[in-house]
DNA sequence: TTGAAAGCGCTAACAT
DNA sequence: ATGTTAGCGCTTTCAA
């Protein structure tokens, strides 16, 4: 193994001048600049991670905690994860994957070991348990997520309230006046996970607003939970036209459920999804949407993450603002 | 922060003590071991990852390199990557996330500078790029897939030569003669992705062998790619009644489109899966289908991965024998 | 612009 | 069964 000492040997220059030539933290000739350069690559040296660590107490790594739940959608956590280690790398760190399994234990064990410098938190629930370790550590973090308090804590999210919103705006607008919403699976409300319920407060109050009937029904996902929903949904309502569906597994068995009864999309009944672009536009029809967008959040996480690192305030509570994309899934009420 | 030196004035013995009370390397007498348990507790003593890494030259962190390909499907690769980590945890390491877009730089990083005692590919090709790179470093690696030349290397997957050949197999039995094999998405091919071609391999030795008759068709997945392709299909050969999909993305279509078409499943065509267990039993048919073992093939990669760090031998490559579960899409030839 | 040297917190010989 | 001590490879003062 090289180590920095036979590079500085080897360049005919101390070991800290090498050492700042790795970091950039003091000026250094060009000349010399050029020679430990060159010795570096001659030697194919890299720096010891350990080493570096134990001297600098920064370990640039960023933990990245995921849930490993099975009803969440996980295509979209995958994007977010992506995003996350891509963006890391672009700021210099490399990102350490813990899974919920261990919960706050895990905060705990990496914080305390200086394992990482800092943690991401995924699928945070609104009375989250890890909450109270991060708001009690100086290691900074951020969320993706809102909790119910968010105080002392920076959060990135979708803002579902406004999506919840926009649906309802988009479906009023069509003449759609009685919606049912498909939402999660029950689990995902009883866990009181932030962004289903956020959705559901910003459906109900704009359609408190605009004068909209709303009924909301959890759903497991699959063709059998659907078609039991569906059939319950048209007994209670049968003036039922629009519907808005936040649960991936869901949409398909939604549209072969409605074509199966010879409700026509758009004709009959209008469909507005929250979910991934990909699933929107690949479905058996195009979904009109608000897309989730994974990647943006995994990537303004990490750099709000970075900047707190490097000591910058950041605003506390970063909602991204949701877009209404019009496919061929909606249509003038019949 | 806590650490060790403070640990051992607080609970009156030596440094090395308290060293070998957590790493159990020398016997340690009851009272002194209790005493400084006791003493760890109270001081919430936990130990520097990086002065750890550094004295033992042992990261006690596992890299994971996991494609960010669109086109494979996300689910399994999520599932691999979640069992990875809570089974490295169970032995006491960490998991690093890579994603591939470094490439083969990024196992030159991790291996030169200490960062990860072993590392885990994913998503291997036949002639993968980073092998050389593996082959000529001492770093305990396996790989989760097969590549075409497997020297040197430990190897993890499903059998999928079998698995081609037990889905064949099964319809033959049906009585089907006919059969056609819905594929990954054609980038998959191109790339000479090691399991879809030996599925495909496996599929036509069995069918020759059985002198049943082979059409081959990669889809992109989603509806209309499926349409296409499913009319080319019935054109060239109107008398296929068996099907074998290997693309999740493709599942759900295939089984509207043949809907749509009046045909039954299983009375008039028959369909295997080769997809996780979770989509078979999800789709609006339940799929006769060989299971994708997700889970195991994370867990043994990294049992294999533990033993290599430990010095023990493992056998160079672990097949998994595919296990195929009827359900109700297949049945006699019509 | 560069060098010398003191740690960072832990592990693992070597002693006893 | 326990203590002493010499590093592990790097960062960063302090000096020059």
């Amino acid at each position: 193994m090289v180590t920095l000492a036979e590079v500085a040997r080897h360049a005919g220059v101390s070991a800290s001048t090498v050492s700042y030539v790795l970091s950039g933290k003091r000026p250094i000739s060009a000349a010399t600049r050029l020679q430990v350069e060159q010795s570096i690559r001659e030697l194919g040296y890299h720096p010891n991670a350990g080493a570096r660590a134990l001297a600098s107490s920064r370990s640039n790594i960023i933990a990245l905690m995921v849930p490993l739940r099975t009803d969440m959608y996980v295509p979209v956590m995958m994007e977010i994860a992506i995003a996350v280690a891509t963006t890391a790398r672009t700021h210099g760190y490399d990102v350490l994957l813990l899974t919920g399994e261990e919960g706050p234990e895990a905060v705990r064990r990496v914080t305390g070991s200086g394992l990482a410098d800092a943690m991401i938190l995924m699928d945070v629930e609104l009375d989250d348990e890890r909450l109270p370790l991060l708001r009690g550590t100086d290691q900074p973090s951020v969320l993706i997520g809102l909790p119910a308090d968010t105080s002392g804590l920076t959060c990135v999210d979708l803002d579902f309230r406004a999506t919840g919103a926009l649906c309802v705006e988009h479906l009023a607008m069509l003449g759609h006046r009685d919606i049912a919403v498909i939402g999660e699976a029950p689990a995902v409300y009883e866990r009181h996970t932030g962004f289903a319920e956020r959705t559901l407060v910003g459906i109900r109050s704009r359609a408190r607003e605009l004068g909209l009937r709303v009924l909301h029904r959890p759903c497991e996902g699959g063709y059998e939970a659907m078609a039991a929903i569906l059939t319950r949904i048209l007994d209670e309502r049968p003036g039922t036209s629009g519907f808005v569906v936040q649960n991936e597994q869901a949409v398909e068995p939604l549209l072969a459920l409605l074509r199966r009864q010879g409700r026509a999309v758009p004709e009959d009944v209008s469909v507005v999804a929250i979910c991934p672009e990909q699933v929107a536009v690949q479905a058996s029809v195009r979904l009109t949407s608000v897309s989730i967008p994974a990647q943006e959040m995994g990537r303004q996480a990490v750099e709000r993450l970075v900047a707190k690192i490097d000591g910058h305030a950041t605003d506390e509570v970063l909602l991204i603002a949701p877009e209404l994309t019009v496919r061929t899934s909606t249509g003038s009420a019949p």
